[in-house]
DNA sequence: CTTGAAAACTGAGCGAA
DNA sequence: TTCGCTCAGTTTTCAAG
C-alpha cells in the first residue's frame, strides 16, 4: 500500500468503472501495471466490493430509520447476529459500546413496513429486551468510504 | 424502471465492474441494449455513483463512531449543514426526528482523532448545544443499498 | 438489434531496480 | 525477487445503420 495504491483506490472510489488506462494516466503507469495493482488490492481484501450508489427515493424506498437494540443474555447474541444480518431491510448492523448493544440502519418503503419489521421481526428475536427507533427525515451526506 | 432494469441494478450492485455483455447474458439482452438501459438509469439519477467498498481496518481507519447532535436555534442550521458535510471524517449525516437533530457517522484513525473532531470541529460549530457519541466495536453488515 | 471500427483488457516474456 | 514495460491476441465498447 504505497502512495500509488492510494491514488488508485481514490480513483476507483470516485468512479469504479474508470478504466485501467485512465487510471494509468493519472498515476503514470502502464495498463498492465495498474491492472496488477488492482488485482493485488482485491486479493489483499482491501477492495472488498465494487458497487453502485442507488437513489433510494427514486426506487421507492423512502423510509430510513436507525434502530438501537438491547440484548438481554449473552447466550442470545449469536442467534441475534445471524438472524438480523439476514434481514433484507437491515442495511447496516454495528455492535456498540454503551447503553444499547446494536445499532441497525433500516431501509423500508413506508411506516407500515417499518412497523412490521419492528413488531414481527426484531421484537420476536430471542433476547431483544429494548429498542429505540429514530426516523431519518433527510440525508445530507452518505459515503461509504473516507 | 421495469423488471429488467431492476435486474441490471442488482447486477451492478453486486459488481459494478461487470461488463455489459455479462449483464446481457443474465437478462437476455444484447450489449447495446444493456448499455442503453444503464445510460438511462444514470441519466435519471437512479444510479448516483459507481464506487468501491474498502476495508477500513486494512487502510488504518479503525475507529467508527456515531454522534448525535442537538442544534439550538434554527438560524444556525444552514451553517451547520454546510460545515458538517464538508468535514472529511463525516461519512454520513442524517436529519432525525426526535430528541437529537442530526446523526453523524464518523470514521477516524483513533480516539485522539475522534477527540479532536468532537472538541475542535463539532463543538465549535455555532448552535451545537449537545452531542452524544457511541463507539462501534465491530460492524456485522454494511451495505449501501437494499 | 446487428455490425464494424476503435479502445481496452489479458497474459507472456523481457529488462531494470 | 519484485515491479513495470512492450507486444500480440482477444474481448468489449460505441456509434451508425
Amino acid at each position: 500500500m504505497d502512495m500509488t495504491d492510494q491514488q488508485i483506490l481514490a480513483s476507483l472510489k470516485n468512479n469504479s468503472r474508470m478504466t485501467a488506462s485512465d487510471i494509468g494516466k493519472r498515476v503514470a503507469l502502464s495498463v498492465p501495471a495498474v491492472s496488477e495493482r488492482i488485482r493485488k488490492l482485491e486479493e489483499a481484501g482491501i477492495i472488498e466490493a465494487y458497487t453502485v450508489k442507488i437513489n433510494r427515493v427514486k426506487t421507492g424506498h423512502k423510509l430510513l430509520a436507525f434502530v438501537f437494540v438491547g440484548i438481554e443474555h449473552s447466550k442470545h447474541i449469536e442467534t441475534f447476529r445471524t438472524r438480523i444480518v439476514a434481514c433484507e431491510p437491515v442495511l447496516e448492523c454495528h455492535h456498540l459500546a454503551g447503553e444499547y448493544d446494536y445499532l441497525l440502519k433500516v431501509l423500508v418503503e413506508d411506516t407500515s413496513q417499518l412497523e412490521r419489521f419492528l413488531s414481527d421481526t426484531l421484537k420476536k428475536l430471542p433476547g431483544v429486551v429494548k429498542s429505540n427507533t429514530m426516523i431519518s427525515l433527510s440525508t445530507l451526506k452518505e459515503n461509504i468510504n473516507l
